[in-house]
Order: structure tokens, then C-alpha cells, then sequence
RNA sequence: UCUUCCUUAGCUCAGUUGGUUAGAGCACCUGACUGUUAAUCAGGGGGUCGUUGGUUCAAGUCCAACAGGAAGAGCCA
């Protein structure tokens, strides 16, 4: 007989029908009664056992963490828990689970620190299975959002030679003898040798290829792992993490932050249609942690109300010269509470951004058009020549979760921009030839999925919504 | 990379101004229990106090270095 779900059975009103179910015991109550959750959803189904009638040898191994199938059927519970449950026939026990040596015991409420180091376990929890099904969810919606939309879903390079993307320190890649480098006659490494031929890295970002494609596809997305090594030990910083990347051809600043709030708004409402029982669960969770909060830095909005908030209501939309004016306005400015001065010109502190969003606005903020001197090569020099058509998305408690531009699309600009800021002009032909041939104004930006994750599940920690973290110094499992 | 904090039983945490044999809850083991809900009740076992060095008659407690972890900052998504 195959086994049935758990979700389908809890989510569903049919009585009195034959099932086997298959999963993981989470706690064996009374001799008798015996919660197990597949993983299907976040519930466990209760199977009630008659222990006058079962083996003694069965029953010895129905502990935490044992994996089991039962067959039997499905009744109204008497109890009160629970709207059904299973009156198990037979019952066996698939793997057993030592109890002595099995790293999770769940009653004890393991912290969040402890699971990171079992990360290969604690997926069997409850937080982080309401956690990577709210992920799948978000990553579902991402492609039925572009899809809908009729975007092209483009795979960029992960390895790459062009090391002059700027966003950041990179991982080489290489297959050359790390302890016998092959060297030429000045003394420098012979990339010659090396698989490719040539110096190659993994990717920081897969945008100039995205550009190449939205500029013969119109609109194009990548979503693929990142790398970057930067020593960065925060709550929002990851060394390999996932980056969804639109890119659009004939896309001014205006409607590409209009799509990066659509987009945003379309994924949270997916997974308020359909991850409803898991969102309450990591409700409540954070409902608990803000409570050994002191009372100042609680939050004044539930996870559940701040999803909402994003879905129903349109996103701030200021320029940066704007943004700078509130700031110098703002009481902490005033009461000189900034650690970092605010003027003109200079780059926008993380007390800063969160003062906009999680005082001030209290919503997500899109900030445009940056002075040039803090963005990069790529976006479009605007006509006050001193600012460029960037845009930041801000969410509260996780501060930039979108960056993005129009991208500069006229060479001679282009050109200058980069001597400028000593990009590689001849290195970047290829980039270039997209101004060459039949150039477009165009737009895009980026999106760090584990942020998304993170505002989404109103996780803190950023290594607690990928399954397996890299960190500096932490590349476990 | 910088700053601050943390490391005591399998887990979560107490441990006073340095002072005898380092405690609790849960988990675990033994037993009881057929309507429990993190089941409950009775009994039991379990510790090189992160590592190394120092101060002291005496260190879980004070000092230093190292290791691991966390929070914040910078960099960014």
C-alpha cells in the first residue's frame, strides 16, 4: 500500500479510510500515543497504539527521532488535540534512534546556536522545517512571478574570468598544484597552465551576462548561488548565498523599482496563501523572542502584521538627497545620537537606513539616485551629472535587501565612467559591445534571496535560513 | 578586519566579596501508567567548569594567551 501523506490527511475532512504513514516520532505519550511528522507540514499526526497487543521489542524502540510506518485507520480523535487520528493495525519501526546519542532532544528546546552546529538534523525540527518550506515557497513564487511576466530564465556563469565586477573579494578557482604553482620567468603564476587557460574565479554576480541577455531577450532573471569572500561576520552576510538578478531591455529607474515592490509583494502574498500553518508557527516563535526583549527594542508589529503591511501597502519612494534632508532633520542627528555623520555625498550608515525605515517610514523605503562617487560604473549618470539612477531597497530589520540601477547604456559615458574608476575598458569588450551594436536603455537589479528568507520568516540570523551556512572559518557538512 | 560579550552535566542555565563533597529543570536509565498533548508519577546514574599558562594557603570564580561561538560595525545582497 503506498504511504499517504501526513498534510493530506490533516488537511483533509474524509473519515474511516485505510492509510500507511511514514515518518519520524517526536514523542511517544501514555504507552500509547505516538506523534509523528513526516515533514509533509508542520503538524505530526497522532497514531494510536494498542501496546497490550504490539511486540515488546517494537514498542522498546519507539523513541524521539525513530522513523516508523504504521498502517491502520483514519478515525475522529477522542482526544482533544487533534481533529483525527491514525488506529494503528501495524506498526514498525524503520530505523531506530538511540536516544542516548542523538543530538536533538527536542523538549529541551535546543537554541538556535546548538542546531547551526547539527545543521544536518535540525531540518527534523519544527522551526526549521516551517523555515525550508517557507524558502521553496519563495522560490516557487520567484519563477511563476517572472514567468507570468514572460521573463526568460537565463543561467549565468558561476565560474568566471572577468574580475572586474567590483562587488567583491572573490574565490579563485583553480586546479593548478597549490604546492607546485607553475610560475613564468618574472616570477608571477602561469595561469597558462591552469584548467581554463587563464585566471578564473566564482561569481559575485551574474549582471553583466544578465545584460547580454536582456538585450536580445527583453527581459531576463537569473537565480543561482554567489560567492563572495569577503570577511564579513554579521547576521546578513553569507560567503556562498543565492541572488535573483531580472534584468530588462527598455526599462527606465521608475519601472524598474516599480517591479522590484510588485515582485516583493507577489512572493510574501504567496506564502501568505500558502504556508499559512508554518508563518503562524514562526509567528509565535518570534512572538516568544521579542518578549525577552526589553521593552524599547521590541517590535510593535507581529511577523504576520509586517507581511501584510508589505503586501497592502505601496513602498516609500525618496532620492537619496531626500533621505540625507530627513536624516539631518531627524531628533537622533539632532541629539548628535549617530555614531557616523550625515552630509551629502557620503554613503548612508546602517543606523542611518535603519532610522528611515523602522522609525521614520516605517515600511520599506526605496532610496534612488545616489551621489556617483558611492555607486558603481555601470549605472546611468543622470542629467545633474552628479548623481546616478541607483535604487536601494530597505526592509526593517534587515536593511538593503534590493540594489539596483539603470544601467548606463551610452558608450561614450559609459567609457569615461569607467577610466574614471579604473575599470579594465579592454578587458570589458564583450560588455561593451552591447553599446556598440543596437544599445537600449535597460535596467535591473539584485536581490539576496536569504534576506528575502530572512524577512519572511522574521528569522534573525541569516545562517538560519540556507540549510547548510559558509561562513568565514565554517564550511561544515 | 575592528569592538564588545559568551564558553559549567547530553540540552538550557544557576553558582554570592576566591573557601569543604559544583546545583536545578529537561533529557537518559529502572519501574508504574490504555485518552495522552513538550504526558505524568517514583527511584537512579551522569561534571578534567573550552584549552594552556599565571596570581594565591586556596581558582568554576581573578589575570594573560589561544580556540570556538555570538552581537554590533565596515563591505554588501
Amino acid at each position: 500500500m503506498q504511504r499517504t501523506k501526513i498534510k493530506e490527511i490533516l488537511y483533509s475532512d474524509k473519515l474511516d479510510y485505510e492509510c500507511v504513514v511514514k515518518g519520524w516520532v517526536r514523542s511517544f505519550r501514555n504507552n500509547q500515543f505516538i506523534a509523528v511528522n513526516d515533514g509533509s507540514c508542520l503538524d505530526s499526526l497522532q497514531i494510536v497504539v494498542d501496546s497490550n497487543n504490539t511486540d515488546k521489542d517494537i514498542l522498546d524502540h519507539i523513541t524521539a527521532g525513530a522513523s516508523v510506518s504504521a498502517r491502520g485507520i483514519i478515525k475522529a480523535s477522542l482526544g482533544k488535540g487533534q481533529k483525527v487520528e491514525l488506529i494503528a493495525d501495524s506498526l514498525e519501526v524503520l530505523g531506530r534512534c538511540d536516544p542516548d546519542h542523538y543530538p536533538l532532544q527536542l523538549k529541551n528546546r535546543p537554541s538556535l546556536e546548538y542546531l547551526r552546529e547539527h545543521a544536518h538534523l535540525r531540518m527534523r525540527t519544527h522551526v526549521f522545517g516551517a523555515i525550508f518550506r517557507v524558502r521553496h515557497s519563495l522560490a516557487f513564487a520567484v519563477h511563476e512571478f517572472f514567468h507570468k511576466k514572460g521573463f526568460v530564465y537565463l543561467n549565468t556563469p558561476i565560474i568566471t574570468a572577468s574580475d572586474a565586477e567590483g562587488a567583491g573579494e572573490m574565490f579563485q578557482v583553480t586546479t593548478l598544484d597549490l604546492n607546485n604553482v607553475p610560475r613564468k620567468e618574472d616570477g608571477s603564476v602561469d595561469y597558462s597552465e591552469d584548467f581554463f587557460g587563464r585566471s578564473t574565479n566564482l561569481t559575485v554576480s551574474g549582471q553583466l551576462e544578465g545584460e547580454l541577455g536582456a538585450l536580445a531577450l527583453g527581459e531576463i532573471y537569473t537565480f543561482g548561488p554567489t560567492f563572495r569572500a569577503e570577511n564579513s561576520n554579521t547576521t546578513r552576510h553569507l560567503a556562498e548565498f543565492w541572488m535573483i538578478e531580472p534584468e530588462m531591455a527598455f526599462y527606465d529607474l521608475a519601472e524598474n523599482a516599480q517591479l522590484a515592490q510588485e515582485f516583493i509583494q507577489y512572493v510574501i502574498q504567496y506564502v501568505l496563501d500558502h504556508n499559512r500553518a508554518d508563518l503562524e508557527f514562526l509567528d509565535q516563535r518570534l512572538a516568544e523572542e521579542e518578549k525577552q526583549k526589553p521593552q524599547n527594542e521590541r517590535s510593535e508589529f507581529s511577523l504576520l502584521e509586517k507581511l501584510r503591511m508589505v503586501t497592502a501597502n505601496s513602498f516609500e519612494k525618496i532620492t537619496y538627497t531626500e533621505a540625507i534632508d530627513i536624516l539631518l532633520k531627524s531628533k537622533p542627528y539632532q541629539k548628535k545620537q549617530f555614531k557616523y555623520d550625515v552630509s551629502w555625498g557620503t554613503d548612508l550608515q546602517s543606523e542611518h537606513e535603519r532610522y528611515l525605515v523602522e522609525k521614520h517610514f516605517k515600511k520599506p523605503v526605496i532610496v534612488t539616485d545616489y551621489p556617483k562617487e558611492i555607486k558603481s560604473f555601470y549605472m546611468r549618470l543622470n542629467d545633474d551629472e552628479k548623481t546616478v539612477a541607483a535604487m536601494d531597497i530597505l526592509a526593517p530589520g534587515i536593511g538593503e535587501i534590493v540594489g539596483g540601477s539603470q544601467r548606463e547604456e551610452r558608450l561614450d559615458v559609459l567609457e569615461s565612467r569607467m577610466q574614471e574608476m579604473n575599470v579594465p575598458v579592454e578587458e570589458m569588450s564583450w560588455f561593451l559591445d552591447t553599446r556598440r551594436f543596437g544599445t537600449v536603455p535597460h535596467a535591473g537589479f539584485g536581490l539576496g534571496f536569504e534576506r528575502l528568507v530572512l524577512f519572511a520568516t522574521g528569522m534573525t540570523n541569516i545562517r538560519d535560513v540556507i540549510p547548510f551556512p559558509r561562513t568565514p572559518k565554517s564550511a561544515n557538512f
